[in-house]
RNA sequence: GGACGAUUAGCUCAGUUGGCUAGAGCGCCACGUUGACAUCGUGGAGGUCGUUGGUUCAAGUCCAAUAUCGUCCA
């Protein structure tokens, strides 16, 4: 940014580095950001989706905020009191996973050597770490987050809200611990939700096994074979199953494939058929054998299961299928989804065989301490000595693996604590289905309320020490009363205050009451819940022996209520009375269940009002192979290096220009040659992303990636990871730093005065119109999200429109002295309004703009003139009134640039110099010359064409070139130098063109239908266009005749 | 298995309610640099809109199948 008031001294480069951290302060120290509660003024608000502390922020990052800053920064333009909420998350699972995997892999040290208070501190200290990088990158790209309001989800406010929440819905018995099979994460020692499981197929085993048939009868099988992919579950089965109608289900499945024969394709065809006859074969031959089974299970025969002495019941049940593998299957209700349903109708024990560290536990016998995987092996080798191996079979299955460690999700059955969520997603269904909560685009919404129409119960305990421990203190009670004693010692504490503290009773999840007693089982579990931190209270309560849960919640807990959780929630703040409920939330799909979903719950449950009225889900971006980035593939971009390379300004136009409402976004990468004269794009690949050193292919220097590791690699320059597809953006930004240089270049002796109406040339009024049509559409494109419309409007417009036409006209009116104060104001005018549409998208070089354009007219305007805003950022949004809107000029100026293109054509096919005059004339009728006529001057200035003659009777010149087109014709003055053969050449492609044009236009009239039909205009429309066309054959054709006759 | 999206120029993408000769940027070809900009200017080449059927006077656009890719859910 130039600081001299010497407008030569302007560089012809923008210098974004340096301008962008001035103006950012700038911003900041005018307290632009900073949103305070103000009645007189409409809010709007926008609440950040809290990045997680794992890590630095990556281009989807880039992406989500750069939307929301585009948004936060028009309603502030357009008087709104814009407030965006910044914040991070605190992440449970993925920060503690991290931050542990890096103490073990420098310290070689487990979170239980640290203790609980070691690794939260240690957590700490990263979260201040990563936050501050976080927010840093955030600035960098111009964000205009209110900062002083900055929250955390972990932090004192939040978890206030936090336990509010937990409390009102333990109260409402909203809450409640169970008994479930969850997904075991035994690397972390902590359950993870569905969503945080990824299924994976890898090649596996189906392991087919005998189970010794008790006392078998005459005619009874002495073995039930089972078929297993996990074959160490056995040491837990508690019963084998068969399907209690095998000829049914044989017809069911028989019918089911029928249905689809029909449906199905030729191709297809075969294949099913083929199905049929195999499941027809396989009735016949096994139909016997289960139906004896069946007849056994009916009769209560028992199994031995072999390894642990065991009898299990044979059962039936539908869960067993018939048309798959022995038609048996056994049952471990503790440690598979499936056999836990079947398990909970049998009444059948759940035994549970496994650590939380995934080695098997005393339950086991023998083998105790194994991992499952090594167990595997063994039962395998043990079952084959005993000869009760029947076969394996090779087979790709599918299997759960944990997001965060990688490790295979283990279905433990463990107590966890819920979110009874019937009522709860009900209302947060209501809200959408009656369009009180909008989703943009509307396709999301299919998703959001097919996900909560199951209405599954929220586990929300994790195993971990990061996060918000449950506020629930416990004891168990052997019977109903030891309950009622203990309920009425509580009730007589000190500190207690039912609005405080809220008991509930768990009763066993073992209901059979002898086999409690047997197994020492309390009858019930009593459970405290305390509101607010009370030291006192909680003291009594340990005093009398209850425990505090040791869990935390789900970090989607504390993000659930962050809309209102920010704004002070529970206290009734006036932030939250005034800024709540939110304007817009714009967030990506994958977490619209996770956390959009969630808030609309919490903001029903906590507010009784929606936290936000608009969502907009935006797209994600893509790799050039279509794959999602990640740093684990190595094809991550840090935001960082794309503004290092092409400045924050081109960072963000080039993510709105991507933001369409229907795609997801390839972004092909590459690696920068570091090497300064060199910078050499390398395309990325799947094999060289992974490399930690890649060398140039044009200097043959080496660089690292982020796979360096090796002290030696560490030593080379690092290559950043960009992608092309932002050199567009930082083009244009160049392009209008560069136009605004030359308005600053051309201000000398500028005066400011209102425009008198009269004295407005056509491109002036055509300016204007565009500018108005421009506006409207940027404004309207913004607001209905299509940030790609509104770019696509702004890079026409400022590069096609401005630059191209009008600022090339002024160059010849500022060499008028009489006509330069006029062409100033207009200059200074329309570049002001251009900067306030640009800015949302490109605050740096626009405010930069901004301040030089301040510096030499800071008073101006169009029907009346005034002091400029001294910032950019706090100037008013473009509105332009409606009079300006000319499509009549619109018209006229295009005939202008039809004229211009023609001349540039011809010069160009009869190869004439740039700067050699040529001379030229025009033959049309009156209406059409007339409308040339106030711009023919411009055709010197801008294409050196000097317009010699002009109306219906002009003579074409003796050796001249010819376009026709629009009714008109334009001869050139060739003598002396034409060049005939291309003339001829181009003449004669143009005929061949119009032929073809003119038959298609011909069949398509002589079509009767096409002319009853179709509506009379568009009739009309053919009827002249094909006129048009043959008129412009004529002079071709007579044009080609006389190079013929010459 | 279900839901949703995509398929248009070599590449990345636009294309409103069906209606003039389907657009842009990059890349490519030709020409051009002594005052806004070579991160530029001027001109040009390049597309049977995945495939097949259907509706219509008229289909890139609507409908139905189908193929391929992607995402989410099971």
């Amino acid at each position: 940014m130039a600081t001299t008031s010497d407008p030569q001294d302007i560089p012809s480069r923008f210098d974004f580095e340096t301008a962008q951290n001035k103006i950012y302060d700038a911003w900041q120290s005018g307290g632009w950001f900073h949103a305070v509660v103000d009645p007189k003024k409409k809010p709007y608000t926008i609440v950040i989706p809290p990045p997680n502390v794992t890590g630095a922020l990556h281009l989807g990052h880039a992406l989500n905020n750069t939307l929301q800053d585009v948004m936060i920064r028009m309603k502030r333009m357009q008087g709104f009191n814009a407030l965006w909420m910044p914040g991070t998350d605190h992440a449970g699972i993925a920060t503690q996973a991290r931050v542990e995997k890096r103490i073990k892999d420098i310290e070689g040290k487990s979170r239980h050597d640290l203790g609980r208070e070691e690794l939260v501190n240690r957590i700490w200290q990263w979260k201040e770490q990563y936050e501050e990088r976080i927010l840093g990158q955030l600035k960098q790209m111009g964000c205009s987050c209110d900062w002083e309001r900055t929250r955390f989800t972990l932090d004192d406010t939040c978890a206030k809200a936090v336990r509010k929440t937990f409390f009102d819905l333990f109260q409402k018995s909203l809450i409640y611990r169970g008994k479930r099979l969850v997904n075991w994460d035994t690397h972390l020692g902590t359950t993870v939700s569905d969503d945080e499981v990824e299924n994976k197929t890898v090649n596996g085993h189906f392991w087919h096994f005998m189970y010794p048939v008790v006392d078998p009868k005459p005619g009874e099988p002495h073995h039930v074979t089972v078929a297993t992919t996990r074959p160490e579950t056995m040491l837990g089965d508690t019963a084998v199953a068969v399907h209690p109608d095998p000829a049914a289900a044989f017809s069911k499945v028989e019918s089911e494939l029928k249905a689809k024969l029909k449906k199905a394709s030729a191709a297809e065809q075969p294949a099913i058929t083929e199905q049929i006859e195999a499941l027809d074969q396989r009735r016949a031959e096994m139909m016997g054998a289960l139906e004896i089974l069946r007849d056994m299970a009916n009769d209560g025969r028992m199994l031995s299961l072999p390894l642990m002495n065991r009898e299990i019941p044979l059962i039936t049940d539908v869960w067993a299928k018939p048309e798959l593998g022995s038609g048996c299957v056994k049952i471990t209700p503790a440690h598979d989804p499936n056999d836990y349903e079947v398990g909970k109708r049998a009444g059948l024990p759940m035994i549970n065989i496994m650590s939380p560290d995934g080695t098997l536990n005393a339950a086991t016998e023998g083998y105790q301490g194994l991992f499952m995987k090594q167990a595997r092996t063994k039962v395998v080798d043990d079952l084959e000595a005993l000869g009760l191996l029947k076969e394996v079979e090779e087979r790709a299955i599918e299997m759960p693996v944990s997001d965060r460690s990688g490790t295979p999700i283990e279905p433990y059955l463990t107590d966890q604590w819920f979110i009874k969520m019937d009522t709860l997603a009900q209302s947060a269904m209501d809200v959408v289905e009656s369009g009180e909560v909008q989703i943009t685009p509307e396709r999301y919404t299919k998703g959001y309320l097919s996900w909560l129409g199951e209405k599954r119960d929220w586990p929300i305990s994790r195993q971990l020490w990061w996060g918000h421990q449950i506020p629930v203190w416990s004891k168990a009670c052997t019977v109903q009363a030891d309950v009622d004693q203990l309920v009425a010692e509580i009730e007589a504490l000190k500190s207690f205050d039912s609005a405080l503290a809220s008991i509930q009773t768990e009763p066993s999840s073992e209901t059979d009451p002898e086999k409690r007693a047997q197994l020492g089982l309390p009858d019930f579990t009593l459970h405290v819940c305390v509101q607010d931190a009370s030291e006192s209270l909680e003291q009594e309560l340990q005093a009398l022996g209850l425990i505090r849960e040791e869990d935390v919640l789900d970090t989607w807990f504390s993000s659930a209520l962050w809309p209102h959780s920010t704004l002070g929630w529970p206290e009734q703040t006036e932030e939250l009375d005034y800024f709540y409920p939110t304007s817009a939330l714009i967030t990506s799909r994958d977490i619209i269940t996770l956390w959009v979903a969630r808030m609309v719950i919490m903001g029903l449950n906590n507010l009784n009002q929606v936290p936000f009225t608009s969502v907009f889900i935006h797209p994600k971006i893509l790799d050039g192979n279509g794959e999602t980035m990640s740093k684990s593939k190595g094809n991550g971009i840090d935001p960082l290096d794309v503004i290092d390379k092409f400045g924050a300004d081109a960072l963000r136009f080039g993510m709105a220009n991507l933001t369409t409402e229907t795609q997801d976004v390839r972004m092909p990468v590459q690696f920068e040659c570091p090497v300064q004269s060199c910078q050499t794009s390398i395309p990325q690949t799947v094999k060289n992303r992974v490399q930690a050193v890649v060398e140039c292919p044009k200097c043959k220097n080496k660089f690292r990636t982020q796979w360096a590791e090796t002290e030696a690699d560490l030593q080379l320059p690092r290559g950043p990871v960009i992608s092309e597809r932002f050199e567009v953006a930082r083009n244009f930004v160049n392009k209008l730093w560069n136009a605004s240089r030359f308005a600053m270049l051309n201000l000398e002796g500028y005066q400011p005065a209102a425009i008198n109406e009269a004295d407005l040339t056509v491109e002036d009024r055509w300016i204007l119109s565009r500018l108005f049509t421009v506006s409207q559409n940027v404004t309207q494109s913004l607001e209905g999200y299509r940030y790609a419309e509104a770019t696509r409007a702004l890079y026409n417009f400022a590069w096609d429109n401005f630059c191209s036409f009008f600022v090339e006209i002024l160059k010849d009116r500022f060499a008028d002295p009489a006509r330069r104060p006029h062409a100033q104001r207009i200059l200074v005018f329309a570049l002001d309004q251009l900067l306030r549409l640009l800015h949302p998208m490109m605050p740096f070089v626009t405010e930069a703009i901004w301040e030089q354009l301040n510096r030499f007219a800071k008073v101006r305007g169009l029907d009346s003139v005034e002091e400029a805003s001294d910032c950019l950022i706090g100037a008013s949004w473009v509105e332009i009134d409606e009079k300006w809107a000319n499509p009549e000029i619109e018209t006229q100026f295009a005939r202008f640039q039809t004229v211009l293109g023609s001349l540039r054509e011809i010069r160009s096919r009869q190869n004439l110099p740039p700067k050699k005059d040529i001379k030229f004339s025009i033959r049309g009728d009156e209406d059409y010359c007339e409308s040339i006529k106030p711009m023919a001057g411009y055709f010197s200035s801008m294409a050196s064409a000097e317009l010699i003659s002009m109306g219906p009777q002009v003579e074409a010149p003796e050796i001249n070139a010819l376009i026709a087109q629009g009714g008109i014709e334009i001869f050139v003055d060739l003598a002396g130098l034409i060049d005939v053969d291309a003339e001829i050449k181009r003449l004669e492609k143009e005929k061949l063109k119009l032929v073809g044009n003119i038959g298609g236009k011909e069949k398509k009239l002589s079509n009767e239908k096409f002319v009853s039909s179709a509506p009379a205009e568009i009739v009309q429309r053919e009827r002249d266009s094909l006129e048009q066309l043959e008129e412009r054959l004529a002079k071709v054709e007579s044009a080609l005749e006389k190079f013929a006759s010459s």
